[in-house]
DNA sequence: CGGAAGATTGAAGAAACTCAATTTGTGTGG
DNA sequence: CCACACAAATTGAGTTTCTTCAATCTTCCG
């Protein structure tokens, strides 16, 4: 092994990862993490707009967000799309596939990225040897269900202005878990990404982006968004509904 | 232990249960069964109108459903109700409360029902023992998050005529699956209950029943619903979309 | 700097909601 | 077993919200 390749291997090791607190090694001890991190292949690159996995993919492994920014999305067998998630660092993918062997959703990367990948199989012999690894799985399997039902609760009771309010918090929240700015979100979706997301159209979401710019709680700077009244932002959200 | 105990023990094993094939015990040989076995409380009861558990409870049991049928909401913070699901028998609930170790739903019976009980931290444990069990638990953990993606799916794209007839598709397969006869359909859950559950007001559920009804696609008798044209039903929900 | 893609805004239309009246179904006590 | 009362479901009319279609403006790359 060189040098380079060997400092390589120290640098992305789950041990000295950022996301250690929010991903799969969570809870571990030192040496449970280096049996992980034997399973784990690193710093995938997935450039903007190529494809992790697509739907009929057979699952290999599951893959965790080390950079950037994905969107999972669904077809019905009308052909209609749904995007399901934007998952950012820390969160894995291809959960959903376990139950059938097969990827239902198609990954795309939004900005150039990179992936841990875990294969699946080598990560369920671990699980039995490691009772706290098994446990934080269960949470992410659990939290991934969890995350859906936010989901549901946002399209079967908000109004539009309400979705796109719960949608930047969101994103907010998420980026503050990890230590960013909570108030400062550079968007890597389009408003037709948004839109499909929260089962609105494009135009909608443009039109409560200025209504919510109308009102002062959030400024908006190209694909970056600031906002600008947090608690305001949040009251509404717990305000409103329509049914 | 005395004999009707005994017998009543025999009887109410998975192993002669007739969901084994849809729930945890999937895939088991016997040895594993007994021990799956050893752990379940089963034929707990729950009333029609009961609660089994509530947002908040802590996670004692994770419990599938024996006989019945519940529904499964959550509240928001602004007191939105949301109905997630209306798990029927051989259907786990209880999932999403195992990353935080907390309900966030509300398990309520819509009939007589009755429950098995699986401790989660005793079942967790021999997971670790039974890897075929470990892997068929993985399976229905990610068959939630698939559940779920469905009805997000739905409700994103759906029209209220189309949600209304992917419903009664889906409760339909359901029983299907479960060898009973899918073209009828006994609804526990109100139009009100159904209309939360697909982003819809109850007047819109009932106008589509109707609708379905004109077009000789179902047939309803109180509350059964009888599948007329299963075909024609199916072709509807996979034409028709808004997005 | 120019062109294309994405975002915004306006006006008109459609889908679902609200409110209200009526009918049907259900459960209970006489 | 029937009658009554209450809850649930249906249907209609008018309103609101979101969508559709279209024009314009902005941003981002090559």
């Amino acid at each position: 092994m060189s040098v380079t390749s060997f400092e390589a291997n120290l640098k992305h090791r789950c041990s000295s990862c950022s996301l250690r607190e929010i991903c799969l090694p969570l809870g571990l001890d030192a040496e449970e993490m280096t049996k992980l991190d034997d399973l784990v292949k690193r710093r995938r690159r997935v450039f903007s707009g190529q494809s992790l996995f697509r739907a009929g993919d057979p699952l290999q492994a599951l893959a965790a967000v080390r950079t950037g920014f994905f969107k999972i999305y669904e077809v019905s067998v009308s052909g209609q799309e749904q995007i399901t998630g934007f998952p950012m660092s820390g969160e894995l993918m291809g959960l959903d596939a376990i139950s059938t062997g097969t990827h239902r959703g198609n990954a795309v990367a939004l900005e150039d990225s990179e992936v841990c990948e875990i294969p699946f199989t080598r990560l369920e012999g671990l699980l039995s040897d490691l009772p706290r690894l098994q446990h934080q799985f269960h949470k992410l399997l659990s939290g991934a269900i969890t995350t859906d039902h936010t989901l549901v609760m946002i399209l079967g009771t908000m109004t539009a202005e309400f979705k796109v309010a719960a949608f930047l918090l969101n994103l907010s929240d998420r980026r503050g878990q990890r230590g960013e700015d909570p108030s400062e979100i550079l968007l890597p979706m389009s408003r037709e990404e948004i839109g499909n997301y929260l089962g609105l159209k494009l135009e909608t979401v443009s039109r409560m982006f200025s209504k919510l710019r109308d009102q002062n709680l959030i400024e908006t700077e190209g694909r970056k968004t600031f906002i600008r009244n947090r608690k305001a932002l949040k009251a509404l959200c717990q305000q409103g509904s329509v049914t």
